[in-house]
DNA sequence: ATTAATCTTGACCGTTCGGTCAGGTTTATT
DNA sequence: AATAAACCTGACCGAACGGTCAAGATTAAT
C-alpha cells in the first residue's frame, strides 16, 4: 500500500507533492545505474547503491520494494533509449543516410551512456532472464519492421544481398563494443580512454567499413 | 603445503601419481565453465560448482584454495585461446586469407565455445579487475604486431587507409557478438538458436562485409 | 606390513546479503 | 490547530555466502 501512487492523481496539489519522491526516486535510480554497471546485478548490493545515492538503505526499500524491482525499472529506461535511437533510421529513405544516421547515434550513445550500455549487455549475458519477453514481443517487432525496410533496399539493387537481420547485429556489436569493452580497449590505448578524436574516427571508420561492405558506398 | 606441486617432479610414478588431481581439477573446471559463464563471477557460487561438479563443497578448496583462483585459472584457459585463434592470421601473406581465416576462426569458436566468450566478456564488462595486467601486457604486444602487418598491407595499398586497431576492434566485436548475445539472437530467431545453416550464413556475411568494408574485396 | 602422503567430507564459522518493521519526523489537508 | 498521509531510518532477521578444519578413507612408498 505504501508504493500505491492511483492517490497522487486525485488533486493538483498531488502533482507537486510528489517532488519528494520524483527526486528521490530519481537519485536512486541514478545511482543504481553506475553500481550495476560497475558489479553487475549479483555483485551490487542495496548497501552500495544506497550509500552512492547518500540514502539510508532501507530508504531505498520504501521507494523499490526490491533489489529486482529497482533493477527492472532500470532496464526499462534502458530498453527506451535503445528504441529512441531508430528515430534517425526511420526518418531517411535512402540506406546511406538511415544506416549511418543509426550508426552515429548508436555509437553516440555508447560514449555518452557507456554504463547503460554494460547493464544491458550484462543483462543478455546472463540469459536475459528478466527481459526475455520484452525482446520477444518488442524488439522482435521493432527490427522486423527494420528488416522490411532493409530489403526493400537489396530488392531495388541500392545495396547488395544480404540477411538484414545480420546486418543488424553486426551493427549492434561493433556500436557497443566501444561501450562494453572500454576497459579492454582502454588497456590496449596505453591505459588512456579513448580520445574524443579518437572516437571520432572509430565512428567515421566503423560507419565506412560498414556501409562499403554492403555495397551502399565506393 | 597442501597444493604444492613441485613434489610430484621427482619420480616417474609421481606422473601417475597426479592421474587424480588432474582429473578432478579437470571436472572442477569445466563446472566452474558453465557456472560462471551462466551466473557471472558473483552470482556463481562454489555450491553450484560443487554441485555442477558433483563433488562435495570443501573437496573444491582443497584442489583451489579460493573461489578467485578458480576463476583465474579458467580465466588463464580462455586467454590462451583467444591468442591461438591467431595462427591463420599470421600464416597468411595476404589481407583476404589472413583476415578471412583469423574472422572464421573467431566465429568457429564463438559458436563452439560460448560460454568462455561470456565469461571473458563479463570480466571485461566489470572493467576487468583481475586480468589487466594480462591486457595490458600480453594482449598490447600481440596486438600491435598485427597491427604492423595491417599497416603494412595499407601502405601497400592492398586494401584501403585506416586505423589497424579500429578494424581489430570491429572483428572483435562482430565475431564474440554471436556468443556473447546468443540469447538476445535467439530470442529474435522464433525462440530458435542458429541453425547450422543460419550460422554459416552469418560467417560468410561478416567475413564478406568486413573484406569489403575494408576494400580487400570488390 | 607399516608409514606417510594424499584425498575426502560433514559440520561448522564469521560475514554479508536482501529485506522488514516499529516508531519517529516531516509535509499536506482540513 | 488538528489530523492524516507520506516519508525516514536504526536496529534487527533468517538465509546464504566463502572459507576452515579435524578426522577418517584411500593410495603410494618403503
Amino acid at each position: 500500500m505504501k508504493n500505491d501512487l492511483s492517490k497522487y492523481k486525485k488533486t493538483a496539489k498531488s502533482v507537486r507533492k510528489n517532488q519528494i519522491r520524483i527526486n528521490n526516486e530519481r537519485r536512486i535510480l541514478e545511482a543504481a545505474v553506475k553500481i550495476f554497471a560497475g558489479y553487475g546485478y549479483q555483485g551490487a548490493t542495496m548497501r552500495k547503491i544506497a550509500e552512492e545515492a547518500g540514502l539510508p538503505k532501507a530508504n531505498l526499500h520504501y521507494y523499490f520494494q526490491t533489489k529486482e524491482q529497482l533493477y527492472r525499472q532500470v532496464l526499462d529506461g534502458i530498453f527506451k533509449d535503445w528504441l529512441a535511437a531508430a528515430n534517425t533510421f526511420d526518418e531517411c529513405e535512402e540506406p546511406v543516410e538511415a544506416l549511418r544516421g543509426y550508426i552515429e547515434t548508436k555509437m553516440d550513445l555508447s560514449r555518452k551512456r557507456p554504463l547503460e550500455s554494460r547493464i544491458w549487455a550484462e543483462e543478455i549475458l546472463r540469459g536475459a532472464p528478466l527481459i526475455q519477453d520484452q525482446l520477444e514481443q518488442t524488439l522482435a517487432a521493432w527490427l522486423d519492421t527494420r528488416v522490411k525496410r532493409i530489403t526493400d533496399w537489396t530488392n531495388k539493387g541500392t545495396i547488395h544481398a544480404m540477411n538484414p537481420r545480420i546486418l543488424m547485429y553486426m551493427i549492434w556489436a561493433v556500436t557497443q563494443h566501444f561501450a562494453d569493452f572500454e576497459s579492454q580497449i582502454r588497456a590496449l590505448n596505453q591505459q588512456q580512454n579513448l580520445s574524443d578524436e579518437q572516437f571520432a574516427e572509430a565512428k567515421t571508420q566503423v560507419v565506412q567499413t560498414i556501409l562499403k561492405g554492403i555495397g551502399a558506398l565506393d
